[in-house]
RNA sequence: CGGGGUGUAGCGCAGCCCGGUUAGCGCAUCUGGUUUGGGACCAGAGGGUCGCAGGUUCGAAUCCUGCCACCCCGACCA
């Protein structure tokens, strides 16, 4: 079966990317590093976009837009934002173009060069900043909660489709406080929105937790994030939430008036998820029949496919799938209904499991003698024909437990490649022969993480909120140590 | 930026070493017909500046030189 994808266990990275084509989700483009998201895989981040804003206007914010350029002088008002970001920045130097007059074609125009050098945002901190130096003097005009949709570039040397390309879809927030109390409680409350949204409709589990000093976002005082496990046993960072402290409102000097009448600077977070989320979905759940999606992101929920000899069992078969799909929308089910007559059924089944559509109704007339169809869930890929009326009824709840059944078997697969180890030597071993999460004891230095990177390709994933007080010896060096750490190699 | 590789039809490739009919195959596309309960079959058709530029030669996809692009592996990263 799925002759056309490279199987899962024999070349992890090849599945991925051929799933991602073959799925029709996105594809390279003329421009390096950039892909073209495809209406498919656009399908699904919309639905990501729809439940996130949902979920964010629901926490009290609101959307606005920033500028795609920055000036370059911005970005040197907060010195670990730019040594963070300085290596992958895309610069625009002029601003038109002319004629080659030696021959075709057209080139830079030198006399169009900008005075200042624009640089194509990588995050939006700093354009945002210089805004709500001009929004904010009173207490009374906190806190401000935005929020921005958008893309951002950020010049990687490697990529790959979702996981990593060199201009991304994501959101942002940016939050400005009076305390810092509230800016924690902030960036609390949206990695528990992120938490939430991959547990309950990616079915992915994650481990919340903070960043070590190494992993830390350019410019935050601290960050929070996600992380979930791949099949692969890699680690894949899914949201990240930062408490930035007063850094930025310092850098761009936005001070307010408290109640008392004294100034302060502002206290600031910033938190993002991006289409790599896809990246997590199609790694964390698929199969070498293809794409698994969870019910609730999943663009086409239910797919009717008919089975016909000639026009009229197509007449015939199509009254009772209309008659479906009516009914199931009227239940709020996106339900696709395939009567091309250029593909055969056959055809049609194996690229609906490639596209991971939950649910697949088959209509025949044989069913149509009987007043049955054919069910297949794409989780489990087992068959049933029921009745007509037991389909409309029961399809909702078969979505429901597959979005269940997913997510309870990513769970069970990050509780099974979760290890907790004590030797050196079995760290090694574990991460060269089968990957997963580790959970080690960690003197807490970053020249000790650095130096476990350097041996391992490992990295600190996170501190995980829940890590319980422990008494034990750093994995590495030995030293004292008072909590396990999540340790993981990562995408 | 280091190391490896590849550019030939929309996609995937063969041909290149050893230069020589009209550049070929599979998939896809189009037409006609037979099919349709797990990626159908037959017949026919269309589609190419062989990555670009120069050179060698009677003759170049093939040999030489330069350039460009992309992919894979490392360092960097959501």
């Amino acid at each position: 079966m799925a002759k056309f994808l490279t199987n899962r266990e024999e070349n992890y990275a090849q599945w991925y990317n051929d799933l991602v084509i073959k799925a029709d989700l996105a594809e390279n483009s003329a421009v390096r590093g950039c892909m073209v998201i495809k209406p498919y895989g656009f399908a699904i981040w919309e639905k990501i976009q729809a439940e996130l804003d949902r979920m964010f206007k629901a926490t009290g914010h609101v959307n606005a837009y920033f500028p795609l350029f920055i000036p370059k002088s911005f970005f040197s008002k907060e010195a670990k934002h730019v040594e963070g970001f300085a290596k992958e920045c895309a610069i625009v130097t002029h601003y038109r173009l002319k004629k080659d007059e030696n021959g075709k074609g057209v080139i830079v125009d030198p006399t169009s060069k900008l005075e200042e050098e624009l640089i194509i945002r990588p995050t939006s901190e700093t354009i945002i900043w210089n805004s709500y130096k001009n929004w904010i003097h009173s207490y009374r005009d906190l806190p401000i909660l935005i929020n921005q949709w958008g893309n951002v570039v950020r010049w990687e040397m490697r990529t790959r489709l979702f996981i990593r390309t060199a201009e991304f879809l994501w959101q942002e927030g940016h939050t400005a406080h009076a305390t810092r109390e509230e800016a924690i409680e902030e960036t609390v409350r949206m990695i528990n929105i992120y938490a939430e949204f991959a547990e309950n409709f990616m079915a992915l589990p994650v481990i919340k937790g903070y960043k070590s000093e190494n992993e830390r976002f350019a410019g935050a005082i601290d960050t929070y994030a996600i992380e979930a496990i791949m099949q692969d046993g890699k680690a894949l960072q899914a949201g990240t939430s930062h408490f930035l402290g007063q850094n930025f409102a310092k850098a761009f000097d936005v001070q307010f008036t408290d109640k008392t009448g004294k100034l302060d600077y502002v206290w600031a977070t910033s938190w993002g998820l991006s289409t790599r989320t896809i990246g997590a979905l199609i790694m964390a759940h698929s199969d070498n029949h293809g794409l698994v999606l969870p019910p609730r992101l999943a663009p086409i929920q239910v797919v009717i496919i008919p089975i016909f000899k000639n026009s009229v069992q197509l007449e015939q078969i199509s009254e009772v799938a209309l008659k479906i799909r009516k009914k199931l929308e009227a239940k709020s089910i996106t339900v696709k209904f395939d009567d091309r007559d250029n593909n055969t059924p056959g055809w049609k089944f194996a690229d609906y499991e490639l596209k991971g559509v939950p649910v697949r109704i088959a209509i025949g007339p044989r069913d149509i003698q009987n007043g049955t169809v054919e069910i297949a869930r794409r989780d489990t890929l087992k068959k049933e024909t029921v009745t007509v009326d037991t389909a409309i009824s029961q399809i909702s709840h078969i979505l429901d437990e597959i979005q269940g059944n997913i997510f309870r078997k990513a769970l069970e697969f990050k509780k099974e490649n979760t290890l907790y180890v004590d030797k050196w030597e079995d760290f090694v071993n574990i991460l060269d022969n089968q990957g997963g999460f580790i959970m080690a004891h960690w003197d807490g230095s970053p020249e000790t993480e650095e130096k476990i990177k350097e041996e391992t390709k490992a990295t600190i994933r996170c501190i995980p909120f829940d890590s319980p007080e422990e008494d034990g010896k750093c994995i590495y060096s030995g030293k004292p140590s008072k909590r396990r750490v999540l340790f993981a190699r990562s995408y």
